[in-house]
DNA sequence: TTGTAGGCGTTATCAT
DNA sequence: ATGATAACGCCTACAA
């Protein structure tokens, strides 16, 4: 850092030699062994001599050896490598942070991350699978449940250990970790019943998850008594602007309402800046409940009731279980239901 | 989705057979032509008949053959994977959206990215340096300059095209594609200037990205007549928290300013928060100035005004560079500055 | 247009 | 404890 305001552009356009990388050969002269015995040094210390594995890995040391983990992965049909599929990578997604677990705990194990986004139709979707099918990847880390069953039934042919994250599913492919969005929607609305709320509402975005909580919501409000609940949607990825816009059409056309369920904590965000700019207080008048307890909602004002989802559990435990798979355990439990805490405070 | 509230545990643990992968000797006996062949059909279509073409093809869809990029990869020496090495996925990071649309962009021709977090200590980057040479990704990513140089130079020796982003460097290891932050830093010193503000003061995050942004706009604040820029210092990553914090602060021991130049957007809105909550008028007593312009910069109460980084436009360029100078092509400009904009909106 | 032989760098198998 | 040999699945080089 601390570079000048005007970095010299240094046209470092040289075309590259392709390097010749030493390989195990090389060490193996080296250090005055056979190939195989210099493998095991590296990868077996167990088995080979004190002296030779001390002899072998100074040579690794004096050639600058790294492993070619393609010739490797050829053999052993082990590639160390897990695709993390993800449905786009948008900032203020909460499984961001699941996503970040998952990396650490997977390259804790050796593993590293193949990163893929399947956001983009049907066949882009098909293409990723050909990647990660084609890379031989060791394992499949779902994020977000993929809807397409013809898609759902190549993965699960292929035999690859599959872990679907974020989202509980009816039929899990293999392995799941998550929640349930519409338990999230029914523990929401006999949260707001218990408050004493009167008239509920909700801002529903377009998108499959916020829709299974809007439905939960939905579902329990009606067995609590209340009538028809009112609500809005709005489009996904939410905004804080979906906020305030939904906050205010639910106003207009429902003026006696008392609380607003929100999609997600940036549209809580938005519907609290809206009601302070309408003059209204909030939980005096209204109350706002969000969805995400993402990292600014203990600091708004007021300070945000939400549902917290721990991600970076979920991201260690989709780690944790895959790489149990892949190394041979049988998982004793192979869906598991994380649930969620709704984290009350000062908005509703 | 729509899911039962409680989906039923189905124990999926069957031990997963490790499912014979058809090869292209399979394909080729279907076909009834030779390996080559069919791999010819496959890579080179336009040398081979049409006829045989069609026989392949009909095998491919009959065995669901998917070629291994390992064994391929092994022999010429191209792994199709690109590594993109970030110093941690935060959420919140602005360089989110850069990683998606490298993401994006690198996939439609054909690339994989490799994911890394390096923010865990030396040992773990050169860890995962590693993996990364060991895999012979085609390329690397290096979101966020890499701090360690002895690291930087074992980067460089291994011939691997690299791209910097993120951040402009006084010495790129090859190309690099960012911005500057400390002309950021005095472009907002120049704006606050131009605004008439009397007494600027700024909120910086222990964090070389956002010292550096500080340091530029001390210099030029002091070259414009400004004497000394209190500046109050919160940790990384930024919280709304640390915006309430940093700016009651400031306020504490500067009741005279009259505006702050926040860390991040965040810091911005939690700063803008606490001086509402305090019944300071944004930005009639104090001016605001945010840094990122994160989607909800837009919307908050006032408008955030704000410095903005074309994120994604950092990451297609990445991309682009990238995969050009991989597939051969010599690039005209190693480093680009993409600059940014002050984006003047209502909170300064 | 199609086929044969060999090698990429590693590890499994079987010997010593 | 160490070694020779043969794959792993594909592609390059050369030949037909």
């Amino acid at each position: 850092m601390r570079s000048k305001p005007c970095p010299p552009s240094t046209p470092a356009s040289k075309p590259l030699s392709p390097v010749n990388r030493p390989t195990l050969a090389d060490v193996a002269k080296v250090a005055g062994v056979s190939k195989i015995t210099a493998s095991r040094a590296l990868g077996n210390p167990t088995i080979v001599s004190e002296a030779t594995r001390l002899k072998v890995q100074e040579a690794v040391a004096k050639t600058g050896y790294v492993p070619n983990l393609l010739a490797g992965g050829l053999k052993s049909a082990r590639s160390r490598l897990v695709a993390c599929l993800v449905p786009t990578i948008s900032s203020g997604s909460a499984f961001i942070l699941a996503v970040q677990s998952l990396t650490e705990t997977l390259a804790a194990s050796g593993y590293q991350v193949m990163l893929g986004q399947r956001g983009y139709g049907e066949q882009g979707e098909d293409a990723l699978l050909d990647a990660v099918i084609g890379r031989r990847v060791d394992g499949i880390v779902l994020i977000g449940a993929m809807q397409t069953s013809s898609l759902r039934q190549r993965l699960r042919d292929t035999g690859i250990p599959v872990i679907e994250a974020w989202d509980m599913t009816r039929t899990p492919i293999d392995m799941l970790v998550g929640f349930s969005h519409e338990k999230i929607g029914a523990a929401v609305a006999n949260y707001v019943h218990s408050k004493g709320y009167r008239k509920p509402t909700m801002i529903v975005a377009r998108e499959p998850r916020s829709t299974a909580r809007g439905h939960g919501f939905l579902k329990e409000a009606r067995r609590l008594g209340y009538g028809d609940v009112p609500a809005t949607r709005i489009d996904a990825p939410t905004r804080m602007r979906h906020g305030r816009q939904g906050a205010a059409e639910l106003l207009r056309q429902h003026p006696d309402l008392d609380v607003i369920f929100c999609a997600t904590d940036l549209v809580a965000l938005g519907a609290i800046t809206e009601l302070h700019t309408q003059g209204k207080r909030v939980p005096d008048d209204i109350g706002i409940v969000g969805f995400g307890d993402l990292d600014f909602a203990v600091d708004a004002e007021p300070p945000l009731t939400t549902v917290q989802i721990d991600s970076i559990e979920i991201g260690r435990r989709a780690a944790r279980m895959l790489v149990e798979r892949i190394e041979g355990g049988p998982i004793a439990d192979p869906v598991v239901d994380l649930g969620f805490t709704v984290m009350e405070r000062a908005s509703g």
